[in-house]
DNA sequence: AGCCTTCCCTAACATACATCAAGCAGAATA
DNA sequence: TATTCTGCTTGATGTATGTTAGGGAAGGCT
């Protein structure tokens, strides 16, 4: 399970022994059961969250009570609600499991404490940001440029771990259509 | 001129008067007439730039030939095609001022030679990265919950320094509409 | 095993927006 | 000043998707 987030480390950045060691230290273990809420709206955000197993989505409830899925996060991926992590503020988001997890919490304040110890990790995580930027990016531009069919094709083709583990009708809010649409689309395939 | 990003830079991180000049010694300045292209696909991008006046769009150009605006940029912004110079790739954006503008260049290599010697621009940059995030994710759930109007609606809200300076068009091209449905919105308020 | 829940599909009809075409007004240019 | 260009609006028609309603299959729970 460790050695899960040092190899998803090490892809980016070279760490010693120690700093593996200290880096881990840092690092707290949260099991949870299927549909089970990790963050909600007015909660204090405090944490970011390594995937280690399982399958999580982050979604807003608008004031009609619509759920609107934002983000999913399987293994290998961070989740959290980073807008709210990065400004100190109120989480907007709730994030919730689709599948029992095991996820690996670091906490906001230990993350600082780790920045000016292990000044390696800024850049970690600047390209874990840059990351989240580039891939926002790219979905804005491919709902400006497709239509729903290819929007739905590409979800299929970036992302085949999440399209086979979570339902139907979640891609669809994904990608901001009905069921009965992505059904349609997919009868055309 | 250079007043204006110093006291840019000053709301979030203090600088010495040797800072000051060391940051400012990285900057050149570059003036752009009206549809001037400062960057087109394929370039290497090597270099972000503050916004000392005027407005610019970033864009991209799909295989069918459809322009897709993705950003725009005015006074106290930045603009670049952020993707590649984050991953160090070709352009994939058109970046072409709307007016003529006056911009402050940063080589990315300047850049990480300031933030070895300054690391506080660390923190600077990384503040306009997750504010760059949040912006893009807060478009991505505006295009879920709200139909056309209410979108257009909160662009005027949230720009209104680009929404009375750029073409109605470019407008509704940035929205994800055809400029026939924005007169349509715009006759209903 | 029976029942309930969850997920998916389908059809009919309604709605939002795209597409095509044309006209007008104001600004820019020769 | 006359002409051209640019930006915007309008109407008719077409298309993609939303909404409503219902049914069926698979999995989970008692």
């Amino acid at each position: 399970m460790q050695s899960a987030i040092l190899n998803h480390i090490s892809k980016d950045i070279h760490l010693t022994k120690e700093e593996q060691e200290e880096f881990l230290s840092i690092l707290s273990e949260k099991k949870l059961g299927k549909k089970e809420l990790l963050i909600k709206p007015g909660d204090s955000v405090t944490s970011e969250y390594y995937v280690v197993s399982g399958c999580l989505k982050a979604y807003y409830l608008d004031e009609n009570g619509h759920k609107h899925i934002i983000q999913f996060a399987v293994e290998d991926w961070w989740i959290s609600d980073f807008e709210a992590f990065f400004n100190n503020a109120p989480a907007q988001l709730y994030l919730e499991t689709i599948e029992e997890s095991v996820l690996l919490e670091i906490q906001k304040d230990a993350l600082e404490v780790l920045y000016q110890r292990i000044p390696k990790f800024e850049r970690f995580f600047r390209l874990k940001i840059t990351g989240a930027f580039v891939s926002l990016r790219s979905r804005i531009l491919s709902s400006l440029q497709m239509n729903s069919k290819q929007r739905y094709l590409e979800f299929c083709n970036s992302y085949p771990n999440i399209e086979k583990r979570v339902p139907n009708y979640h891609i669809a809010n994904y990608l901001g259509i009905q069921p009965e649409s992505l059904s349609r689309i997919r009868k055309e395939l």
